[in-house]
DNA sequence: AACGAACCCAACCGCCCAACG
DNA sequence: TCGTTGGGCGGTTGGGTTCGT
């Protein structure tokens, strides 16, 4: 069933809001409160809908906003809340003093979801666009580093040489299929919004810009899995709608994998940082093809911060998002800026 | 300098859901 | 129980600005 119009429109003033109208708004609001937005334009002498009304105050006049341009604290925020919640602007900006959600899912659209798929990651998902590869890529010799009988004889019944990674093929499968099926993994409801918002609270370590960012205090609490065994079997559940597989979920992200387990946000809040997992079996190229900017050591790969304090440019935000976050191998011969 | 393309973001649109009578 | 309403949400639009040629 379709919904009335909150207000009858004939005679009510659309587009850009004139100081006037900020003046008068912001002048009732404080004297009288935000309470029943309808009645609100009238009494304040607006010729505007009240949810014009009610959208120019919680997103532009509201005194606690925020202005200017997003933190990479922030950035990171968003991108793991979103990584979470999916497209719950409005459970997003709750984590976010001072941002409103049209702020941030403007920023998202316009920023860090180009910024994403420049990186080669599905902003939907937060996993590698595995979509833009080749797999006949996925073959070369030098991607894995693991001996594995259990591979040779796979590729042995294969017939196939060089062998293919059945843990790769495994995980490009259920990487698709993750992505075919669960384009929409946050759930429908602001109430389970809230929930998992509780949820996430509870995540021990977990914790928004409202207080010291430092999901994982020390390095013992990190998950390191092995490529080998402890790759998710179905990632799909990553990507879950029920509000209990949400919150298996939550608990999934510190205590058993990453969202993807070579796919990993660095959280540099203090000096801790997150353990590159993945770098001892892979190494990130970059989007170029050329140069390879993930750590392959297993020491923490931003032990100096990899994060430039007052960094602001894109391109280091950019780069510093790839050394901490992408390990996933990319073909030489791929370049994602061809798909862009 | 002029023009078109690309980008940005405030504002709007339409749907959903809880509250209420 | 059902219809109506208000508030809230995510998605989209369009006008202004910036950038590139």
């Amino acid at each position: 069933m379709g919904r009335a119009p909150c207000c009858d429109r004939s005679g009510l003033k659309r587009g850009p809001w004139t100081p006037e109208e900020d003046q008068k708004l912001v002048d009732y609001i404080h004297k009288h409160g935000s309470g029943n937005w309808r009645t609100i334009p009238k009494n304040a002498g607006l010729q505007r809908c009240g949810k014009s009304c009610r959208l120019r105050w919680t997103n532009y006049l509201r005194p606690d906003i925020k202005r200017g341009r997003f933190s990479f604290e922030e950035e990171e925020t968003i991108i793991q809340l979103h990584s979470i919640l999916g497209n719950k602007w409005s459970a997003i900006a709750a984590r976010l003093p001072g941002r409103t959600d049209n702020e941030i899912k403007n920023y998202w659209n316009t920023h860090i979801r180009k910024r994403l798929l420049r990186m080669g990651i599905d902003p939907v998902t937060h996993a590698p666009r595995l979509d833009l590869l080749d797999f006949s890529s996925l073959m070369s010799p030098g991607l894995f580093h693991h001996g594995s009988s259990a591979r040779a004889d796979f590729s042995r019944l294969l017939g196939i040489d060089p062998p293919i990674n059945p843990e790769l093929l495994r995980l490009a499968s259920s990487l698709l299929s993750s992505q075919r099926h669960n384009l929409n993994p946050a759930p429908q409801s602001f109430q389970e919004s809230q929930l998992i918002n509780q949820e996430i609270q509870e995540i021990p370590g977990f914790t928004t810009m409202a207080s010291p960012f430092v999901p994982f205090p020390n390095e013992a609490q990190v998950p390191q899995p092995k490529l080998e065994d402890e790759f998710p079997s179905n990632l799909a559940d990553f990507s879950s709608s029920s509000n209990s597989q949400m919150s298996d979920l939550a608990s999934n992200l510190t205590q058993d994998y990453a969202p993807f387990p070579s796919y990993e946000y660095d959280y540099h809040g203090s000096d801790q940082s997150l353990i590159d997992h993945a770098s001892t079996n892979s190494a990130f190229n970059s989007l170029d093809g050329h140069q390879s900017l993930g750590s392959s050591s297993p020491t923490p790969i931003n032990s100096n911060s990899t994060y430039i304090a007052g960094s602001s440019t894109e391109d280091e935000r950019e780069i510093s998002y790839c050394s901490n976050v992408l390990t996933f191998e990319l073909p030489d011969l791929l370049d994602v800026n061809d798909f862009m």
